[in-house]
Order: structure tokens, then C-alpha cells, then sequence
DNA sequence: CTGTTAGCGCCTTCAC
DNA sequence: GTGAAGGCGCTAACAG
């Protein structure tokens, strides 16, 4: 059971023949140790593998060197690619900087107290977020799908734990704390523009329902890229994320009173239920009606489906919400606190309309 | 900076008016302590939200709490489903034991030491794994992904580091270490078994570049499906883990001396390949030719794919995982080290033979 | 049953 | 430059 125990200060400097203090002079402040000293001390941390004990230094300098990430469950096929990869990304910028990423879960939905497991009475059982602070196992959090308001912001901000999110807070007043976003208005005005450029001038949205910040703001490109390019803006259809909400959708759109000619999408699961609806009709993606989405979820790009979509720069959003969270920790002076970051569309052969490329000479 | 540290074992003892200790004995040996006693200090407990620091626990305990998981890069568009699930029940699975999962990258793939980044002399700069147990940061490994001979279980073997894989080594000789793997064979064979109830008496195999243990494996259950029924197997054709290739290989299995009337395949993707194959030559997947993938991928539910596949208990791997790397934490007498789970296979309609299909009364 | 005592390995003044 | 001493918060063996 006790294992052996790797070396320590002490260890070294017993081997080097010198106190622990030097030793740690060697690491952390070299200049201050005569040059054959440390030459010695160095070659016996080399020679017995030594490495700092983590925890010991955790507990002496009061950080775990650990952020905390809350993995929410996927509720059925989860088709948003995006989780993976930006945790990927926010592990791979925290490890940078010396950190790590710890992993928790919850079970129950809000941080803050819960109701007692047992006799009902009144309980200081902390959850998740809660837990892990009381504990000192993490120096501060990292978010992801924040909602409108989302409670965990101002949990977070009232007790004056560091964190930074994924995604704004979309709050009308308050201004919790430091998040990085996608600009997707801007993501979807340029599938706009791009349709436009394929010749469409009717181009419709299919959305989420009302309520949601992300779905609104996406709308508010659709809009904001009608208007600049002179049309009126096309139809509007909202529904709930699932392809065969899009399939509906796109329906509705197509044998609606101005049906357009393009179809802009909120996300890529809609737009594939609108590319079901068109083959559906025998209408060719691209050719006959324009279709783009929003992800760049990986079926996107399946021979089959090669759907437009708007891409997310999720390992540059990973980098930025680590170096936010980060920049607290270390007392750095915070450069800015909110970043919005610049999607790209890419296109695929739902957007492409063949005779208007110019491929032939 | 400093921050005012919140309650302690003494602080709680002080609130309560007994020494620290009958705290200890408070939380981890209540009925040492007289009644009176106990509600005092629990009292305390609870009115200061105290937790004890998991920090200075583990520094006492030599343990962490903390198992490593390292995250692979995804090269490219990535369609495995896995990882994300996969990380989610390991995440509750060691929650509902104490534990956490700490996340960390390697950029090198081999674990072990790595050449100096100064001068190119020899250095003893270990990577991720070395390095966090070198820290102590970690208390074992949850492995996956592994391959044939993988690495990282003989290097953790020999240095008795506890570990725990997703995936069998696939070894000949040796058995470096406990694991959980899905019995592909036996889901490729229901597979099998299922398109012969569908009317099917050829039936070809889609299957990886030989050398994959995963590959091979999941090739035998096809041959033992067809024997056990009593079919020549049909003609195999094998390619890289690509939808291009899949529909290559479709191809060439359709246009070759005996065409078989369904096709089982080793991946999701390469399925997709053969769907797009059918689509191209005006064939019906389920009606014409029968079609069924393996790893129930997201896209596989989607419409307009509506894909039949073989789908792995994930959640069950990753509880089951930890479960092998915590008994051997705790010392638990280990009951068994290899665990073989069955997938089962989800049927849709590019398996189903719609008139062999007993629907009309 | 309760209190005393001694570390875990590291960081951080302070003397020599 | 180098060494000595104290303490972070918890665990654990031992006395009273």
C-alpha cells in the first residue's frame, strides 16, 4: 500500500549534498547558487527523476492548479461536435500554463444548495461547482453552454469565483464576467451574402423558437444581411432543433405565399432536415434551392449530405476562455473580458449554384 | 491574493469547543464520539459550510483522487461519437467513488522520456504521463483508443503504475493489464444473423486494412455468422477508414463475380460509403441491397440515412473501467480484470427488407 | 471518548 | 550563497 514515495527536496539534497533550501534555490532562482553547486544539485534531480510534488505545492500556495469543467450530459444523439474539441482545446492551453483540467459532473441543475438526501430537512450539501471550491480542488471554472441568464454566472460572480465562459451571458444588465462567443450574426450574414452571390434573392431563415440569445442573434444577421444587400427579407420559420423540425419547416417555407429560393438555417440539424424535405420534392440542393447551416457539425461534410455550413473556431475559443481564466488567477492585469470571435462559412455543394459558378472557360 | 482561506478542522473544533481530532472522529468515526459531542460539531460543520481541503488530504493520504485521461487530437472531421460519451461516464462513474478525472494531452506519442528541447542533449524531461505521476498529480491512468501492442500499457505495467483500459491489448504473449472491450465479433455476427432473417444469402463483408485488432476481430464474427448459418461467406474487400473508400468498396464488391445482396461493414463511415454507392445506382438501401454499420455513430439515426448499426455500450465500458482502476487504488481484491461487453444492434431501414417485413396483417 | 503529537512535501521569511 | 525553522490542512498512532 505505501508506496516507496519518490524523491523529495530533502532527497536531492541529501544526495547532492546540500540542504533542501538550495535545492529549491536551484529550481526557482538559479542565479542565487554558485555555479558548481547547482551544476551538482541539477545533475542529482536529473539522476533520481525528481519532480515537484504537485499537492505539496498545492497546498502550500493555496492553488490546485486545476480548472474545473462540468460535462453536461448529451440528451440523446448528440450531434454538436463542438464539446470534444473545445475541451481538447481548453486542456491543451491550460496545460501551457502549468494547469490541468478537472472534470466533474452534476446531476441536479443549478450550483447552490440542495435539498437533503435524508429526512428532508434542510441541508448545506453543496453541489458540484460548490463542492469542489469548499474542497480547494479547483482554482476556478471554466463554462460552456451558457444559456440566457444563466444561473451559474451569477452564482459564480456573487461569491467572487474566477471563471470565464463559452459563450455571453446575454444578459440585458448585469455583466457577470469574462466570455468569449462566436459572432453568429456575422456567420450567418456572410451565408447570406454568399447565397446572394449564388443569385438567390428570396432567401428564408429557419430558426429556433423565440427566447433563445444565440438563436436570436443569428436571426438578427439574416436581417441585418437582407437589409444591406437590398432585399426584403424572405420568410421566417422557428422550430425546435431536430432534422425532422427542419423537414417541417422547410416545408412550410417552400409552399408558403413567397417561397424562397435559399434556405439559411440556424443550425446544421435543421438544414439537414430541410436538404430531407427538398430530395423529398426532387429539388436538387444548390442547384434548385440553396442550403446552409451552422456548426459545421461533422455529418456536414459526408458525401451524401456536403452541406454549407458556418465554422466555429472552437480551439481558438478554448485558448482564449483559458487565457481569460488564467490572466484571474495569476492577478494579471485582464487585457479585455469579452471576445467575440469570427466565424467562417464553408461552403459546400448545398450553397453552390452550378451555373453560376464559373468554372468552365 | 491571499485569500482568507475558508473553515478548517481546527476552526470547527474551535466553533465547537472540542480539539480538532473529535472532529476527525466526527467525520470518519462518528460512533466514537458521545451524541451531545457530534451534533455540536456537526452543527458547526454545517453553519460554516466546512469541507475538508482535498489538497491537504491528499498530501497526508499520498493519493490525489485523480485519475489521468489523456485526450487524443482528433485529425480531421471527427465521426466517432465515442470520446465524448465515453469521458462522460468515467467522469460520474469515478464521482460516484471519490474520484475525479483530470485531463491532459501528449503532443509525442509514446509515453516515456523524450529528447531535450536544449541542445539536444540527452534529458530526463518526461511526458504527460511520466510527468503527472512523477507530480503525483494522478493516481493511475484511464486509457482508450488502444491499438495492437499499444505503448502505454507495457510502459504502466512495468512500472506498476495502476491503469485501466478501453480496449484489449490485443497482444499475443502477454496481458500487461485489466481492461473492457466491446466483443465485436459477436456484433457484427447478430449483424449477420439479422440480414439472413431478412431474406439475405450473400452476404459481403466491408472491412479495415488487415492488422487492426479491432478489424479482425469484427471480420471473424462475419465468417462465424455465415458458417453458422450455413452460407459461403461473400466476398470481402478491405480499405481505410474513409466514406470515399466505402463507396469504392461497394462498388467493386457489387460489379464482382458474385454480388452479395447486403453488406455488413466494420464502421459507421465506410457504411455511409456504400449507402452513397447504392444512391448512385439507383438502389434502395433495405429494399434492394441491405446495409449495416458499427458504432450507432450520430449520423447513422439521422433521415435520410437511417443507417442499421451495431451499438457499443459506452456508458457501461467506462463505468466498468473505473471500476478495474479503482479496486485497484482501494486494494480491492481485483474480481476480474477483463471484461467483454455485448453490443446490440440497432436496426433500421437500410437493413430491413420490406417485404420480408411482417407489418400488413 | 478526547486530546497530544508528529509528519506528508513544499514555500517562504529569516539568520549565518 | 547556504542553512535553519515554521506552517499550509489533514491523517493517524498514541496517550490520558
Amino acid at each position: 500500500m505505501s508506496e516507496p514515495s519518490g524523491p523529495t527536496m530533502a532527497s536531492i539534497g541529501r544526495v547532492a549534498g546540500v540542504s533542501r533550501q538550495t535545492v529549491w534555490n536551484v529550481l526557482h532562482a538559479p542565479d542565487k547558487v554558485r555555479p558548481e553547486t547547482r551544476a551538482r544539485v541539477e545533475r542529482a534531480i536529473r539522476d533520481e527523476r525528481y519532480r515537484p510534488n504537485r499537492v505539496a505545492r498545492s497546498l502550500r500556495t493555496r492553488s490546485a492548479r486545476l480548472l474545473g469543467y462540468c460535462m453536461e450530459p448529451r440528451g440523446g444523439p448528440d450531434l454538436n461536435p463542438v464539446q470534444d474539441r473545445f475541451l481538447h482545446a481548453v486542456t491543451e492551453a491550460a496545460e501551457a500554463r502549468g494547469y490541468h483540467v478537472l472534470l466533474f459532473t452534476t446531476q441536479r441543475g443549478d450550483p447552490g444548495r440542495r435539498a437533503s438526501s435524508r429526512g428532508g430537512r434542510e441541508d448545506d450539501r453543496l453541489d458540484g461547482y460548490a463542492e469542489l471550491l469548499a474542497e480547494a480542488a479547483v482554482d476556478g471554472f471554466v463554462l460552456s453552454d451558457t444559456t440566457v441568464d444563466d444561473p451559474r454566472q451569477a452564482w459564480l460572480h456573487e461569491r467572487g469565483v474566477p471563471y470565464a465562459a463559452f459563450g455571453r451571458s446575454w444578459s440585458d444588465g448585469e455583466d457577470p464576467g469574462p466570455w468569449v462567443d462566436i459572432d453568429g450574426a456575422a456567420g450567418v450574414e456572410s451565408a447570406v451574402t454568399h447565397l446572394y452571390e449564388q443569385g438567390h434573392r428570396r432567401i428564408g431563415f429557419v430558426g429556433w423558437p423565440t427566447g433563445s440569445g444565440v438563436g436570436e442573434d443569428r436571426v438578427s444577421g439574416w436581417r441585418r444581411g437582407c437589409e444591406r444587400l437590398g432585399l426584403a427579407p424572405g420568410p421566417l420559420a422557428r422550430g425546435d432543433n431536430t432534422s425532422d423540425t427542419g423537414q417541417a419547416l422547410a416545408a412550410e417555407l417552400l409552399d408558403g405565399p413567397d417561397a424562397p429560393t435559399a434556405l439559411v438555417c440556424v443550425s446544421d440539424v435543421l438544414a439537414l432536415g430541410c436538404l430531407a424535405e427538398l430530395r423529398r420534392r426532387g429539388l436538387r440542393p444548390g442547384a434548385d434551392i440553396g442550403v446552409t447551416g451552422f456548426d459545421d457539425a461533422p455529418f456536414a461534410a459526408l458525401p451524401g449530405v456536403e452541406l454549407s455550413s458556418v465554422e466555429q473556431p472552437i480551439e481558438r475559443v478554448g485558448a482564449d476562455v483559458v487565457r481569460l481564466l488564467i490572466d484571474q488567477l495569476t492577478g494579471e492585469p485582464p487585457a479585455e473580458s469579452h471576445i467575440v470571435l469570427a466565424p467562417s462559412l464553408r461552403v459546400r455543394a448545398s450553397s453552390i449554384h452550378p451555373t453560376t459558378d464559373p468554372v468552365t472557360p
